[in-house]
DNA sequence: CAGAGAAAAATTTGATCATATCCTGATGGC
DNA sequence: GCCATCAGGATATGATCAAATTTTTCTCTG
């Protein structure tokens, strides 16, 4: 979480030697945010050490804080695989975001300065690119980087931890979102959230927000239900 | 979190043999939830190992889940201690609170047996008895307990997760709020919840437990000021 | 004799421990 | 005041043990 300032004279030394188990858990972190694991996907502690090349207890803490955070899930049988959601999950979700979603950009609008603005319209341009040319991987990663860095800007550790908690639980289902739908006739609602922010209107922000989850989330419920037909 | 039917005729045979990881866990974490462990208390594992018997591999792994849930927090140098909350803090959590655990409350009358109810009833008369009897330990959890059991109720497993790991995060501070002011002197809104419950009158629940949230957090919050101004 | 089903062996996977290695912060000499 | 050394503690490894699943085999019936 924090960077401790190095001694070192370069600029920028941000790795002074990270543990294993803090490397294994962000690359497993990625790999369910962004889909590379599907929903109801076994995971074993023996196939993750082969596929990252590391040993198993740095793998087995690593499980355990992801399943802590509930991105995995331990089925009794001490297996673990990606939680599957249903209706009545997403429905959770969208209401927790669209509480937790709108606050935290509130304060963020509060708080945030030029650099951050044009850090975050940085972050939406990428995105757009990504949309543009299809890199369903790249509008993913850009999308979680663009909200994440407002729940950094609100200034709330808690609640920015809980919104970014959700997040891991539905990560594995958006990814099959975007493989259904692709990555065009995606709205960018993100064009209303830069404008009230930096126009320092915080409700107009919030409101911008609610709309981007709200549809967002609601993408999840119908291929979700479709799934449900489906299978 | 469920519990496979075993065909050994007794009634119930509930642990077949929990892992020592899974055990170690419940310890640590009442440890932190009833304040055993002071805010902002150096945590380590061989001391751990020392006092709860176990082995360093299933403690580690404790540890991580405790910390993944904001239970404990790892400064910077590897070591782990219990957070120290601030003002923003417990603003935050009560913000938190005053969302979910309405909303929870208003879930759970909603779909609340009778059998349910008199559950509850029940545990709220042990923790009026607790506080009788001057008997701290006992009233903190009983309270728990008592919140745990709405959220159980509300059949929201995402927000009642959420919901669960708040606590964590300000049990060793309520401890300290007890210790300050006794048990004597807590007034029991728990009653209106119980009465809006039994009528089956949800928007009164939820008004009655934000209420006792409000309450509870007011006085967290007072505590800390008070500590912050005397150290 | 063929096939369904159950017992049992085998394999896969998870849990734990003892131990070795590495960091970090502190102590003491220069 | 600075650098070397040291102790306490955290991290990581590999081996070992236990549980669960899968596969195999055997038996009994139609």
């Amino acid at each position: 979480m924090q960077e401790t300032a190095r001694k070192t004279g370069s600029a920028a030394a941000p790795l002074p030697r990270l543990p294993a188990h803090e490397t294994i858990y962000r690359q497993l972190r990625a790999l369910v945010l962004f889909g590379d694991l599907a929903p109801g996907q076994a995971v074993t502690i023996q196939g993750l050490c082969e596929r990252l090349d590391a040993g198993m207890t740095p793998v087995r803490e690593a499980l355990r804080r992801l399943i802590a955070e509930g991105a995995l899930e331990l089925q009794g049988n001490r297996r673990v695989s990606v939680p599957l959601l249903d209706a009545g999950h997403v429905g959770e979700l969208m209401f927790a975001r669209q509480w937790l979603d709108p606050h935290l950009a509130e304060r963020a609008t509060a708080r945030a300065t030029t650099a951050d603005l044009d850090g975050l319209t940085a972050i939406d341009a990428d995105l757009d690119r990504a949309i543009q040319q299809g890199d369903m991987r790249g509008y993913l990663e850009r999308n979680y980087r663009f909200h994440r860095t407002i729940y950094d800007l609100a200034d709330a550790p808690i609640l920015a931890d809980v919104a970014d908690g959700l997040w891991l639980r539905f990560g594995p289902s958006l990814r099959v979102v975007c493989g259904r739908i692709g990555t065009l006739g995606l709205p960018d609602r993100h064009k209303d959230l830069l404008d009230a922010m930096r126009a320092g209107n915080g409700k107009a922000a919030a409101e911008a927000i609610r709309a981007d989850v709200v549809q967002g989330m609601e993408q999840v419920r119908q291929s979700l239900a479709q799934s449900a037909r489906a299978g």
